[in-house]
DNA sequence: CAAAATAATGAGTGATCGCTCATTACATGA
DNA sequence: TCATGTAATGAGCGATCACTCATTATTTTG
């Protein structure tokens, strides 16, 4: 048998098995799951996991691999596409806030958790996720703001205080709040026109 | 014995186990340490822990009810004190963020971690202190902009994007960023400019 | 001081669960 | 068709750990 077929049949059973952690780890939890429960739901044997993956973790972490993509595919525009900073925002609010949205939140926070009390985890989502999308914002308003002679000084805490907007909010989401949750869709527009005006009178 | 001295010298008894579970949980985490981590760490029997707590969750519970009132007393300024906007705002951020500078964050991360896949210590954070936090900070905004015949129309959901930001910076200080690390100490003043002026030349 | 009530103790229990590995089933190729 | 290599299987192992409870120690009371 060719390595490349044999190759897509260990990826395939490797999904498989993902699949089937990411529905009950976003039921159960981490760590109230039991590696027979992946398997139950994965149609398979208890031991066939142990071919494909070391430990338990090392099934959240391949979970945590396969969100990457396409978190950092939806949550970081091309810097070419960004013309003027309200482009910028739309962009840089949007996408992120719609992503989590359209999931559920379930296994968001299984990840989340496990990140406050995993080294590994949170190295990984810092150095992988976050530190990159921070850079590529940056670099493209740093871009667009040098292109008028400008250079803000307080730009990098500016990225990460609009990040961590995002952040935050969708914790207050998770905590079950109900104003933060009704008004979701408005939020991209709601926090660009915060973020350019201000709080004006309608806000405070 | 008097009632009332039985009852101080179980709250001690309590305390000194809360105490215990705090050090090791810090240290360890949740799930990781065992009652018997407690028992030594508190210098007592682990037979003991279950004179004073039915369970494990429970001592994670208490610990959190002892966290409630030093957290709440000092991220809800009276809203008496609030005369006008600005004041509002330093005493809204300052708080929290100084808070937690102060302590380490290894026990914040345990209780945000078992938050995240716990029920009722899920809904106990949001009914007893996010929810109470702002709903005084509302209050307080509110009587403000009546004596100026004003009713903002977003006042809820600016007040939930404001206390996001803090729980949004927090988790980036959890998760290893340098910038918002080293920066810690001026953000409250960061953010109030940020929010009273908007996005101005020397943020982007 | 003795009896009774209360608190502390820690060895033991029962259950759980991640992981292994001898065995079985299947696929490949001569 | 048979020999050989590969993948799947699941019973069972070893270790862990939250929690119990019979016993011991301490305090209170008459």
């Amino acid at each position: 048998m060719p390595d490349r077929i044999q190759q897509q049949l260990i990826e395939a059973r490797k999904n498989q098995i993902l699949d089937a952690a990411a529905v009950v780890f976003a039921a159960k939890g981490f760590h109230p799951t039991t590696t027979k429960d992946i398997a139950r739901q994965a149609e398979i044997a208890e031991g066939t996991i142990y071919n494909y993956f070391d430990n338990k973790t090392a099934i959240l972490l391949g979970i945590f691999e396969r969100m990457k993509a396409s978190v950092v595919a939806q949550a970081a525009p091309p810097a070419a596409d960004v013309h003027d900073v309200r482009e910028f925002l739309h962009t840089f609010l949007y996408h992120p806030l719609m992503a989590l949205k359209a999931d559920n939140f379930a296994l968001f926070r299984i990840v989340v958790s496990e990140m406050m009390v995993n080294e590994e985890l949170r190295r990984r989502y810092y150095e992988q996720i976050l530190a990159p999308t921070l850079a590529l914002a940056e670099a493209s308003i740093q871009e667009q703001a040098a292109s008028q002679g400008r250079s803000p000084a307080n730009l990098k805490l500016t990225i990460r205080v609009i990040s961590g907007m995002i952040w935050g909010l969708m914790l207050e989401h998770i905590m079950g709040d109900s104003v933060v949750a009704e008004r979701w869709d408005e939020l991209p527009d709601f926090l660009a026109d915060l973020l350019l005006n201000g709080l004006t009178d309608d806000k405070i």
